[in-house]
RNA sequence: GCUGGUGUAGCUCAGCUGGUAGAGCGGCGCAUUCGUAAUGCGUAGGUCGUAGGUUCAAAUCCUAUCACCAGCACCA
């Protein structure tokens, strides 16, 4: 006997071992029907398979969270049966679903082209009307592998070689297509239904290594219905009017060019934008006890040889190419090797630290031309760097405190919902077990203790230290280091940074690495996109634009802007001979935050007609009233006016 | 760096299989003084990313190169 308990707590028994379908049938005919998979004890399986012992088990219907990895993972394999019947010579890989889709890994030395994939979509339509039955097989290894390799899938044989002996080969046969998979998978191709798009090829290195062969992945999106595909198609669109490049140009921020790669040319509007976003942490930073320095941009290649960038980090190092045998300098890729020697400078004792040395130093790093992103990821940038030189018992408090800003900083900014990855110890590393122990504890508990939520990322960390890296998305859901804390128990030691503790005896201090906002560039990329540029008033460059209903306004209107400029508002005028509604609209595009509207009335009686950007309605206020409020909203630094 | 795609006026884009460039918006000029997301008319803008090549003739075909975009790798 066999007692499988449902969901609502029913239990219901069986004879002997019984398959999920079964399972479903013996409650309705249509619950079968209408089933993608089922869960026993936690575990998502096909519907085909049995089950032999006692479990508590869900049946998962249209709109289950789990149908939709189901079918996009069915969707790949669909896509996979596809490209092999248009086009035999080609060798699959791998294909899983993921965040809004799935993806498959061909190998073929043809790379498809955009034309391909139109008519490998309609292929796919094809299978899923076909409503194949997909079964799946449990298979001997080594036949799988002669298998696999007599198919000429010399990929696939090379998975089930990796994998550990212990594991189950398991394959899922669809019609003529059989493919190695863990499953699970839907009882047939039907059930994927029309709700998919094939979205873009790119190549993808076999296995994530470069060393290995570039292959062909497809991408691909899939829902459950056709609403869910035309929203989240809907959402991308919307998304590419918050990139922040479009918007850099259209609100006259910053622009990029071919002769400076990689570097941002601020404009007017976008350097007041980056001096509030600096000016702010500089005093965040200073109330929270760091001194600010200034260390050189071109160094000498000892120095880096010495702290080991240059055997690390050469590549990406921008140097000077010298004549003879000149002395070779490099731009500086990272301020750290310079805080050490302003540390070094007289001696220090244990009464110094913690130590807390900031610099918005400007660091250039050559990095890869594939990777640079607007002014996310550039070569030139300034980070709100700080080294906090500390004993080894002062790292937890040191990161508590840390992290704690950090959450203070990103919630003045808007952001609350902070995704820290924690990097642990990686094979390769400098540095005691004990002190990797201790290091580790430090920054999990800390950031636990500050209540921010940890994800692992397991062998990550740098050699030197472990890290916590703090992560924002951007508009399309691309996720962006900012914020960052490393523990450095080495580079005290290649520099010889040392203190006097309270024995007499020299010890060498620990080095946090850390930043809040990361690069200025990348986070005020961040904010722009976040807000699609519809930016608090706090940060917005530009407070309001007075615009004049006619020319009988003029000269209320400059007094207005006085009015305002002398409470410190950074106020426009705009006089032109246009009608306010063009006006409106051309200010609203540019994304000023607020439009005060200017006629005959208002300078009777010695108000504006307020009008806030991304509402319809207006409010008429006493210009006194006005300048208080907005010095009071910058103030309070508020995200979301209500106006 | 790798794979694929793109590069035409300030912006968005058209220009089929080769016959020396076009629209809308924006700019400028004139008129309009018009109360909350586009007033009308007129006008000026381009070595078609760059360098070679094929051709009587290249934005269009070929080669190289640069930049950008997407993904991969990288991100100390």
């Amino acid at each position: 006997m066999i007692a499988l308990t449902l969901p609502d707590g029913a239990v219901r028994e069986f004879d002997g071992p019984v398959s999920g379908f079964d399972v479903a049938k013996s409650i309705s005919s249509s619950l079968a029907k209408k089933s993608f998979a089922i869960i026993v004890n936690g575990e998502v399986r096909d519907l085909g398979r049995e089950i032999e012992t006692d479990a508590t088990i869900e049946i998962v219907t249209k709109g289950h969270e789990e149908v939709l990895p189901l079918i996009r993972h069915d969707c790949a394999h669909v896509m996979a049966e596809a490209v092999q019947e248009l086009y035999p010579d080609t060798q699959v890989t791998i294909g899983p679903s993921i965040e809004n889709g799935f993806y498959y890994d061909f190998a073929r030395k043809t790379p498809f082209t955009p034309d391909d994939l139109v008519k490998i979509e309609k292929k796919m339509h094809e299978i899923i009307n076909r409503n194949e039955k997909i079964e799946r097989e449990v298979w001997d290894r080594n036949e799988a592998i002669k298998f696999f390799l007599d198919k000429g899938e010399d990929y696939k044989a090379e998975i089930i070689r990796d994998l550990p002996e212990t594991e189950t080969i398991t394959c899922y046969r669809q019609g003529a297509f059989i493919d190695l998979c863990r499953g699970p998978h839907s009882p047939s191709t039907g059930k994927i239904g029309k709700a998919f798009k094939l979205m873009k090829v790119a190549g993808a290195y076999w296995r994530g290594n470069s060393d290995n062969e570039m292959l062909q992945r497809i991408y691909g999106t899939c829902w459950e219905t056709q609403e869910q595909l035309d929203a989240y198609l809907h959402m991308l669109e919307e998304a590419e009017k918050r990139d922040h490049r479009r918007l850099g140009r259209e609100m006259d921020l910053f622009h990029m060019q071919e002769e400076a790669q990689g570097s941002v040319f601020w404009h007017d509007k976008g350097w007041k934008l980056y001096r509030k976003v600096e000016n702010y942490i500089r005093d965040r930073l200073s109330n929270a006890g760091y001194q600010e320095v200034r260390t050189p941009q071109l160094v000498d290649r000892v120095l880096w040889e010495k702290s080991g960038h240059w055997e690390k980090f050469r590549e990406n190092m921008f140097t000077t190419a010298p004549d003879s045998d000149e002395k070779v300098l490099a731009l500086k890729p990272m301020n750290c090797p310079c805080h050490v020697q302003i540390f070094r400078m007289g001696s220090k004792s244990y009464r110094d630290l913690p130590l807390r040395m900031a610099e918005f130093g400007c660091c250039h790093r050559n990095e890869p031309s594939g990777g640079l992103h607007g002014i996310m990821r550039v070569r030139q940038f300034i980070q709100d760097d700080a080294h906090i030189f500390c004993t080894e018992d002062q790292i937890v408090s040191e990161t508590k405190i840390f992290c704690d800003l950090l959450k203070s900083v990103y919630k003045d900014f808007g952001f609350t919902d902070i995704v820290v990855k924690f990097s642990d110890r990686p094979e390769v590393r400098a540095g005691s077990d004990e002190i990797w122990d201790k290091a580790e504890n430090a920054l999990r508990e800390a950031s636990e203790a500050a209540g921010l939520k940890l994800e692992i990322n397991p062998g990550e960390g740098a050699f030197y230290g472990p890290k916590l890296e703090f992560v924002l998305r951007d508009a399309i859901g691309r996720d962006w280091q900012c914020g960052t804390l490393q523990a450095d128990f080495v580079l005290p030691e290649r520099l010889d940074a040392t203190y006097m503790g309270e024995d007499g005896e020299k010890y060498r201090p620990v080095m946090l690495h850390r930043a809040i906002l990361g690069s200025l560039e990348r986070f005020i990329g961040i904010l722009i996109e976040n807000y699609a540029g519809r930016l608090p008033l706090w940060l917005s460059p530009v407070h309001a634009v007075i615009c004049t209903i006619t020319n009988e306004a003029d000269d209320y209107a400059r007094e207005v802007k006085e009015a305002l400029a002398a409470k410190g508002l950074n106020v426009e005028l705009d006089l032109r001979n246009e009608k306010i509604s063009y006006k409106v609209r051309e200010h609203s595009h540019a994304k000023i935050p607020l439009i005060l509207a200017l006629g005959k009335r208002e300078a009777e009686e010695k108000t504006a007609s307020v009008r806030r950007l991304g509402f319809k309605h207006q409010k008429t206020v006493a210009i006194a009233d006005l300048a208080e409020d907005m010095v009071r909203e910058i103030q309070d630094r508020v995200i979301e006016a209500d106006f």
